[in-house]
DNA sequence: AATATTAATTGTCTTTTTGACAATTAATAT
DNA sequence: ATATTAATTGTCAAAAAGACAATTAATATT
């Protein structure tokens, strides 16, 4: 029988950013780990790859497990696979980044897991590479968001304006005019205007939004400018 | 001591597409593989992942070892994993695209291995997910071209604007404008132009020019946008 | 009831970039 | 001297971006 002669096997792992959004600020899911070494330290979500799943399934397995959500917009980021990374075993693990909506989450809380959100700048020092990890999955949040309308998935289904633009600024670390915000946002065609308002944050109050879900599928792929003077 | 107790292994391989460009065409560089199954198919560059070293390692030296060439233009894609995308048993590939220049590969060409460049729209089938691969690479090529200056690789160090142009309308698959490539390109400040002059393919000739190097370190990660109506 | 307050919403102008268009130039060949 | 061929350069209108602040719609206060 056909074989591939003593070449070395690793394990393989998947870690999960997870992002999520409070109407304020960008924050980060993170969790105690569960077993040794590190035992107890704050690290990503992850878990090992299945005989199987794919990658990608797996990610989306860690996810539901810890979160309970399906379905979550889920992106591939990069193979991380220096040979000492892990000090127990080689392993190589898949970098994702997760967007989901901060309040679907909470709604579905899993106690099985010590999971906690963390502003982005006040997290914990993270177990191996994970800090890493976190600088790599924000630089290419940025990068995705520029051009790709991909942080509505971080909202709720009926949006502001306002808290969209809060958003971007938090994303991309810039204060962004409200103006020309407000009409590249809306120059996308992809905004659907509601008649309800948010009463929360103002007096004035602010219209809800929602996606166009057909031109959202369509345009996922698009290109937008949305973030002026962008540095990557 | 401490062990992840009876998690599996699977073999870690990388795969390169190596992309090249002969002045008209562009073109990928592909071998016989040497191995069952399969064997003396044709298939991308690839290999197993050491004990030490990482994948982008791994990457580096498989293409030494078939191309002779060191410090070659390198990016990783993405993980194919799919549970049975090897018939002999579980490997997990991470997929890299390399941009070379075809010139310094033929005067290094390694007769160890049967390779051979191909034109990108008339390459045999290639094994397993091999054939994805090369479409998800032309993707991320086409994509990764129209907002970084990353085509200037797959040249020679003194190259002529009509050049440049034909190899953006490859990668692109489109026709450009030669006006407003002109003006786009130089406009970049990326260019310097030489004395000299390249008379193969005129009588009038085309200036040679030559990237300017600090620009280009610094601005290997600016946004450009080099090519008109892109659709990724 | 009139006024103050607060955040949401909208508008204008200038500059820059884009995209669509073809004439001119520099060499060699006839 | 002229023809030929590909390289090079220019203009204009439309669209997008960027800088800038006034107006509006609600509630809270006097």
């Amino acid at each position: 029988m056909i074989e591939y002669s003593r070449q070395p096997h690793y394990l393989v792992a998947v870690d999960c950013i997870v992002f999520g959004f409070d109407g304020e600020h960008l924050k980060i899911l993170l969790v105690k780990r569960g077993l040794e070494p590190e035992i107890n330290k704050w690290s990503l979500m992850g878990g090992f790859v299945g005989p199987d799943e794919s990658p990608d399934d797996a990610a989306n397995r860690v996810l539901k497990k810890m979160t309970g959500l399906e379905g979550v917009y889920l992106e591939q980021m990069q193979i991380y696979g220096e040979p000492a990374r892990d000090p127990i075993e080689r392993t190589l693990s898949v970098g994702y980044f997760a967007l989901i909506d901060i309040h679907k989450y909470e709604a579905q809380l899993n106690d099985d897991y010590e999971a906690e959100w963390f502003l982005i700048n006040e997290r914990p020092k993270l177990i191996f590479d994970h800090n890493q990890m976190v600088a790599d999955a924000r630089k290419k949040l940025r990068y995705k968001a520029a051009l790709h309308p991909i942080l509505f998935e971080m909202l709720p289904k009926k949006f502001t304006i306002p808290q969209l633009h809060i958003l971007f600024e938090e994303v991309n670390d810039t204060k962004i005019d409200t103006r020309n915000f407000s009409r590249k946002i809306t120059s996308t065609g992809l905004l659907i205007k509601l008649a309800e308002k948010d009463k929360t944050g103002s007096k004035k109050g602010a219209f809800y939004f929602k996606l166009d879900k057909k031109k959202y599928a369509a345009n996922a792929q698009a290109f937008l400018n949305l973030v002026p003077n962008l540095k990557v």
